[in-house]
DNA sequence: AAATCATGGTTTCATTTGAAACCATTTGCA
DNA sequence: TGCAAATGGTTTCAAATGAAACCATGATTT
């Protein structure tokens, strides 16, 4: 007789935890998602152009941040930079690379979803207590180090 | 004077689960994905099948248990039922609802893949501490109550 | 310097996904 | 009863995605 004990999905860890960020992930894109048209991979380049600006980061390296694959990041720039939403240059001393900056129309996306998405982090924290916060992080820092 | 203040990704929580709850599924999901040539919304049909065996689920019901959308559901079933790895019939009272069943073939299936899950919760789990694994459940319990 | 290898980035092709329309059946109600 | 609305499920079409091939430039080896 073979062992069928089933997996208790409901507090199997992975699958609460993509339920969870599944979520909260779409409760976010809802909200620029129809108003700036912005899909969720080019928020995230946003978000990093944001981040390290004056860096005049390259696609690679927004791909690391980012931690999607260079086709989407690819993709994601296309997009951005026909919108002109992101100006992108090339690289003086290696002509393989490109020089990202946001323009001022991405930064006025930026400066509306930024405060948006922290508040919605806001909202959520505060349904922690000051334990379950301060361990969340500590969680989150032993099993996703960045 | 615009507030540019940028959000810190790395910091912030919805990006944070994201990308550990991305990379805990990846990995699971590899080991099953050749070996049984088995996706991951079809992997998790089978789960709640096993785990709601004898009550003979309805796509629906299905859909519900996994958060997945119906059309993906639909989908993974048809092929989980071309492989003969579900059986489905119709409901006696209800001509529209169709009722759903583990074959031999799905169970053998679940009692690899079910264990192998389990290991990786585990290993998962070893890295934390016993008050990180009380807080992380008890903040799960908090955030997406099932 | 030529040949080889590595890197940044884009394109192509097949597959997956999501939204909306759709079909069949059942339910609610005039 | 008969007709509109709701429900379970599938199909269709467009867009998103991933893997591999590709192109151009740079670095390394000889």
């Amino acid at each position: 007789m073979t062992d069928h004990t089933p997996l208790e999905l409901e507090r199997f860890l992975p699958y609460r935890l993509s339920i969870l960020s599944n979520r909260i992930s779409r409760a976010i894109a809802r909200e620029y998602q129809q108003r700036f048209a912005l899909s969720m991979t080019e928020w995230r380049v946003i978000a990093v152009l944001a981040r390290f600006d004056g860096h005049g980061l390259s696609a690679r390296e927004v791909a690391e941040r980012t931690e999607m694959d260079k086709v989407a990041v690819s993709r994601a720039l296309a997009r951005l930079v026909a919108e002109k939403r992101v100006a992108r240059r090339t690289h003086a001393g290696d002509k393989r690379r490109s020089v990202l900056h946001l323009t001022a129309k991405g930064w006025k996306i930026h400066d509306v979803v930024a405060p948006l998405a922290r508040e919605h982090e806001r909202a959520l924290l505060a349904e922690l207590d000051a334990e379950e916060r301060r361990v969340l992080e500590q969680v989150l820092d032993k099993l996703a180090p960045v």
